[in-house]
DNA sequence: CTGTTAGCGCCTTCAG
DNA sequence: CTGAAGGCGCTAACAG
């Protein structure tokens, strides 16, 4: 803070009124007659005074006005993530709504295993933690604040998350769900040799290209997790198996070309690929193109997402509510904070059960899926 | 907030210590032994006590460690536009480095004349005001908090904008400076018949369409103005006068149709059109395409930005930083608070002249201006 | 290493 | 419509 002249008390020693007085003059205009208002108004700007602290006021109102948005390990990636963009544009206009501020917390270059002290620190009364890989240290700072908290995305709520007792509120997609189509698809189209390529299964830097269904199994990071375990219990299901799954760290589209060229190299037989991402998708349509295979005459590929480029080439992929999360999250938010302010010591249990929104997705069929044929 | 067990003095009592000592604990290690420490934490953990209140403690140290930024009156709006999203990148990008949270103020559904109460409440050591119509009540109200500022692009630094000494500090480009290259081109290529299509050059809903100079000479919304003047001067000194402008209030690619049709209606004669934004200019040359105008062949086009679409079609445009403004706000206000921080009180005048940062910007050639042809 | 002493600036009963 | 009093929870000296 700058040099503000004087506070409450000397404005109302001034004036020759109690602080409360002058308390009222800002916060209950109609608690005192305009002209002594105005009276008091004017000895504030003439002392330069410009109203009440907004600190003070929030240690004794017991509220912050924002909400805490824990994004991505670089906030400023959070801005070239098309998703991430839809998903705060729909946050900030339901919180917006209900009168609240958007506190983004940068989380500082990921120094191992502790929590930004940022957390700890942030003036909010409530927090959103937006895709953040596993349960890392993160979440157990944001959870240590005791106030209210939704998960989107990751972590999943089941997978020991909360620490309190029934765990945070929840907003995503059932993404083993929502990605079923897509498999589906391809295996009503009639491929029985397919592959996976995706984003990363796992937050640190192991395993990454070629892995295992039983490495899917332990992954955490959730998401990729999902959507990968729902693929294959599709592919199960229709006697599939042996899906060879190649992984990248990052999901951009040299990666993903990359990918595709270690999927093909391993198994030159697929006839059709699917990709977690919408972005993994436009790398190995690329790579397709590269190498002079078709598709979809030659390979059918589907992916994940619904990014307007994406669409734009016809991709066959799933689209998911990336603003629509936002503003489910804003909603629960406000009304969590709405219940934390308050019931403060009435009845019993001040916890429910946590809300888990579970929102739908829509399968977008595209022109990249058609039948095999020899090669 | 929620349902905090204890506080710092509650905790002393419990272990029989000092609250400096507990408050060491948690804020300075090493300023007691490892197992005190360790049992203080035990038993604040036992009391379910998660650390010092973030607001007691910000009331305390004054500082907030989060700086303020006022956007758009919309602020999903902000998340839609792909300059704010760039500034936003570059802005969190620079204050995660000064560990500050970036706490976005939603201004509400612009109640007339009334500053968005959530200005006055916002914790936070600065603000950062982006490209904010003309100097209003938000502005005031934010200059009124007393704490450092930064205007990125509008308002214009001179125009009365500041309430105090030598107002806020100022990042922006100098829009008349950076146009001259496009409307420049135009001349250079043989122009002489010249239209200009812009966005809204006033706040208000006023003045939409066909606008005069006079208009653009009273006009609030600075950086259109000063993108329309600095063509205007071109031409002007090329011996062009009499050049027809059209705007409207929206700059998307409907509005810039419109705008396009009611220019060549005015002025079926123009073989050049010079848009203050990209946007409207991928507008025009849709519209051209759509009446059979060949461009550059019948019809050459400019524009301002640089947005990705419009590089991707080729045209002639000029490019601003706009990820870099936000850097340079982050820098800028580090430095400020670092400033207010510290100075309370020392040698005479706390405020030296603010900073006025005028980033360069870029002119690219592209492929949609040519020489005229008759038609 | 530990404790004592002073507030930071405000809001909110509760009486008048 | 106005005033008095009691904290909200914490930290920053400075002395032991």
């Amino acid at each position: 803070m700058a040099q503000r002249r004087g506070t409450l008390a000397s404005i109302a020693a001034e004036v020759g009124v109690s602080r409360t007085t002058v308390s009222n003059a800002y916060n209950h205009p109609d608690q005192l007659s305009p002209e002594l208002r105005e009276r008091i108004l004017a000895a504030a700007r003439a002392r330069g005074y410009t109203g009440p602290d907004p600190t003070a006021r929030s240690l004794r109102t017991r509220q912050a006005g924002a909400v805490g948005v824990i994004l991505t390990e670089h906030l400023a990636y959070a801005f070239e993530d098309q998703a991430s963009i839809d998903f705060l544009a729909g946050l900030s206009e339901s919180s917006a709504g209900a009168g609240n501020a958007l506190t983004l917390i940068p989380l500082g270059p990921s120094q191992g295993s502790e929590a930004s002290p940022l957390i700890a620190a942030a003036l909010v009364d409530a927090f959103v933690v937006y895709s953040v890989p596993h349960s890392g240290p993160h979440l157990d700072a944001v959870l240590a604040r005791g106030v209210p908290v939704v998960v989107c995305d990751q972590p999943y709520p089941a997978a020991g998350s909360g620490v309190g007792e029934s765990g945070p509120a929840y907003v995503g997609i059932d993404d083993a769900v929502a990605i079923a189509p897509a498999a589906r698809a391809l295996v009503e189209a009639g491929h029985r040799r397919i592959g996976i390529v995706g984003k990363r299964l796992f937050s640190d830097e192991s395993r990454e290209g070629t892995v295992t269904p039983e490495d899917v199994a332990e992954a955490d990071m959730h998401v990729q997790r999902g959507r990968i375990t729902g693929a294959l219990k599709v592919f199960a299901e229709a006697g599939i198996a042996d899906v060879p799954i190649v992984t990248r760290h990052f999901n951009d589209h040299a990666s993903a070309i990359d990918a595709a060229r270690e999927l093909f190299a391993l198994a030159p037989d697929v006839t059709a690929v699917l990709c977690t991402t919408d972005s993994m998708a436009l790398g190995v349509l690329d790579y397709c193109r590269s190498v002079g295979l078709d598709v979809p005459g030659d390979v059918s590929v589907t992916g994940f997402d619904g990014v307007e480029q994406a669409l734009g080439r016809g991709l066959t992929t799933v689209v998911q509510p990336n603003k629509r999360k936002g503003e489910a999250v804003g909603r629960v938010l406000t009304e969590l904070i709405g219940e934390a302010g308050e019931g403060s010591g009435s009845s019993g249990d001040s916890s429910r059960t946590a809300p888990r929104i579970i929102l739908p997705t829509e399968f977008s069929p595209g022109q990249t899926v058609a039948p095999p044929r020899a090669r």
